[in-house]
DNA sequence: GGGAAAAGTGGGTAATTGTGGGTGATTCGC
DNA sequence: GCGAATCACCCACAATTACCCACTTTTCCC
């Protein structure tokens, strides 16, 4: 069972985001409303149950230390990776630093991303968005092997 | 068994479409009136079977996380996936996001696609029809190896 | 063609959800 | 140890949504 659709919300004075009630039960049953939240490299929060974070966080531990592209990843993901937990109204507060990274003003947008959930700006969120539409529809960029015969 | 024909509808002022009669059999029994809709590249929308949607979901989520189409492609169709239940007269109701996304208007044209349906806004789709078979009777375009010996 | 049944359309109400803010407790730094 | 800042819980309001009912139009059958 995984995450999906795409929420419009708001953040309040305090940097809190109200996780949409549809959501809710399934992150008690799975992680007892135990999160993580960590940064992406196109400037959007991640956040995971905390069971399928540990399982990233192994993987991520495990990447040959001498090759800097794994460093770097390595530094990000755990670098800023911070467990939040469900508040008793169904809210996580998203610590300064991300907000920051990621440039959250208070108009964001989550989306469900089967195993873990994606926090943008609302503007940047817009922004990108016409761009991937645009190299998608070109077909920009080399498309992986899996790719090639997806049919939808 | 697969969906097909082509129907015009309305959308009524809360956004919801009716589910031409014809199709609510056949859904109730594949799926219990559980849909998901989701965006296309070309600005319609896509609804599935609940079941069928998870086949295509699951592909998907397995994609490289480092592959800069696919997490695109993720973003797109998982993030706007969203579950919708046909309601007691038949209807489902289409997400504002969603329905901006493809610029619904009151008028929309709905069109049995096999495993899906697709919805497009009227004037998009006449304007769209009209392209495409230029480009058809053109030759624009190459043809991947699956249409090169496709007969029909 | 007339009647009945089904389908499409519209709208009201009540419950749920998202948002904001206040207050007390706890923690951290000085 | 004290003050300031932060955090968690509570309550309240507003907007949205889901559910329900009623009306109009079409279709199908007799």
């Amino acid at each position: 069972m995984s995450f999906r659709g795409i929420n419009n919300l708001a953040l309040d004075a305090k940097g809190r985001m109200a996780m949409p009630a549809r959501y809710r039960d399934r992150l008690m049953e799975s992680c007892g409303g135990h999160l993580v939240t960590t940064v992406d490299r196109d400037h959007c929060l991640l956040v995971y149950p905390l069971p399928e974070w540990e399982i990233i966080e192994a993987r991520l531990i495990e990447l040959p230390s001498l090759n800097q592209q794994a460093r770097l990843l390595q530094r990000l993901l755990i670098g800023y990776a911070t467990e939040c937990e469900l508040d008793s109204q169904g809210r996580i507060l998203l610590p300064t630093m991300l907000r920051e990274f990621a440039r959250l003003d208070k108009k964001i947008v989550l989306i469900g991303q089967g195993k873990k959930f994606e926090i943008w700006d609302e503007d940047t969120w817009s922004q990108s968005q016409d761009n991937w539409i645009e190299k998608v529809q070109n077909g920009e960029g080399d498309l992986p092997a899996a790719l090639e015969d997806l049919s939808l």
